[in-house]
DNA sequence: TGTTCTTATACTCAGTATGAGCATAAAAGA
DNA sequence: TCTTTTATGCTCATACTGAGTATAAGAACA
């Protein structure tokens, strides 16, 4: 059954998608004002997930505290060659970042449908939606496929469609409107369709997790306020959550400990600062308090 | 910072875990009687996972209803040679199995301590986890991986932590004395140590994916009853679940519907037969009813 | 013809979590 | 002192959960 490869040349690329938490949204590390993903290729050298955790710490110049692998992709070959390429894309996860040739770029600024935590971000998926109900109204397959991932018919919005989303909304020509119009120096709109993909496989990954692990606190400094730890959920989940009962949520699980310091630095009342507490978290559960959407 | 390449030499295997649903426990399709995974080269002709669904199904005459991609796995290069083995592994699912060639093995006579249905069974793995505590006591760096994947010091067990727990057992020399003692025409325990890893990586994927999609009725035929629904998550999560809440659960959740028939091929009251619902299994949980263990 | 076995299905009940909203506390600045 | 701003605390009706017990419906057997 297995027989000798037909492909005898093959290149393995190792594709680096870096995340940060910024004030707004979660930030990606960029080459090429936003074009480019740091990657490299497989040496000897690294057995994989160790090696190229290394590699991207001594390229990227930041301490990366977790990391998976995403997905593997094999782009088609060029017709009249042999040659093979596989890009193996990994999630890496850090506090902070110092970008040294790099930039950071939001999230949100490849898929600003995802972001529904305004009503301003909000209204903008919605026009998207109702672009999308026509576009895919009267084509069976086109509806099987929008209605879960653009929660249509009165179905639930599901925060991790995000592939989903980008696919059929490329499919009907609605990506490149739905940009924000090209801005100065940086340029997330040339980034390539395949780039694009695994970063919203990324995306979706990250929502997926923060569901049921306590992946968050990889990305928040080491004492943080209860605010802090929201908005960070927030921005990854790109949904508003209830305030009073998303500290009940956290404070309940024992999943933080109080620091005994405060935070003076933003105005009002000087919020406690916490620590995670990683025994307590072997189950972590902090995507209950979302607001419900329409 | 993107170099060329320094392997030339590289071949890519796709390798195929094809899971179907067996009375007792899910099971493997395999070759050579349990020792080996059905694989084959990556060819031209298929991308990545359309074409591998193909292929699968091809040759082993099963139709598979769900295919996702588990992990890359990139073999250290022997030492005197450029060449490199990639394996892209994927988690197939199907309902029924006509094995012409092939071989069923449950997956338990690969772990048989990730089966904890019965008080049998779960001793076993009791007697397991004494070995386990005593093999990492008086060592931080086992203890800090054994204590969450063993659920030691009262922490809850955690049946996603297959590979953990496969790692920690294969370093403690644990593994070969805790296989059924080998068996007839199967010899489930001269797999590689690399198939067994990903097998484990399967099964983990597995377990976390019945927690909070509809993938079971990917295993169940298109008619069931609740007690075999119940089954078939008890079988996969290696754990008992209770029944009168699980009933609840699952109507609760509007996740199946009567069919009208009864199955009356088993004593007792004949049991409702039932379908799945899609349409409402946007969000589903059926991982609620599991009882405690010790 | 009932009696018993086996499984399916229904119901109970206390304890706990959830969604939504309101109330108070503590700091900074006018 | 008063207002602004944010943190933190509390309430309450409703829903869900864990752990049981009770009844129903067939099949086999005496």
């Amino acid at each position: 059954m297995t027989t000798m490869p037909d492909n005898p040349l093959c290149t393995i690329d190792l594709v680096t998608i870096l995340i940060t938490m910024g004030e707004e949204a979660p930030t990606l590390l960029t080459l090429n004002q936003g074009q480019e993903l740091p990657s490299g290729p497989l040496t000897n050298r690294h057995s994989l997930q160790k090696g190229l955790h290394r590699w991207a710490e001594q390229h990227t110049g930041c301490s990366i505290g977790h990391m998976e692998q995403l997905y593997t992709f094999a782009d088609q070959p060029l017709p009249n060659t042999q040659h093979q390429l596989i890009r193996i894309s990994y999630l890496a996860l850090a506090r902070i970042t110092n970008p040294e040739g790099f930039s950071l770029q939001s999230l949100y600024t490849y898929f600003p449908w995802e972001d529904r935590r305004t009503p301003a971000t909000n209204s903008q998926f919605k026009e998207l939606r109702t672009h999308i109900t026509s576009w895919a109204s009267h084509d069976p397959e086109r509806l099987t496929r929008a209605i879960p991932a653009f929660g249509l018919n009165g179905l639930p919005w599901d925060d991790e469609k995000v592939l989903d989303r980008y696919e059929l909304l490329w499919e009907a020509g609605l990506v490149a409107k739905s940009l924000p119009t090209s801005t100065r120096k940086t340029d997330s709109s040339q980034i390539s369709f395949d780039n694009r993909r695994i970063l919203a496989t990324a995306l979706s990954r990250l929502r997926a997790k923060i569901r049921y692990t306590p992946i968050v606190f990889e990305l928040l400094p080491h004492a943080f306020t209860l605010l802090q730890l929201q908005k960070a959920m927030e921005n990854l989940s790109g949904r508003p959550m209830h305030k009073p009962n998303f500290r009940r949520l956290v404070l309940h699980q024992k999943l933080v400990e109080e620091s005994g310091e405060r935070d003076a630095s933003a105005p009002g009342r000087p919020a406690k600062l916490y620590h995670f507490r990683p025994e307590a978290a072997t189950s972590c559960y902090l995507s209950g308090a979302m607001l419900p959407l329409d």
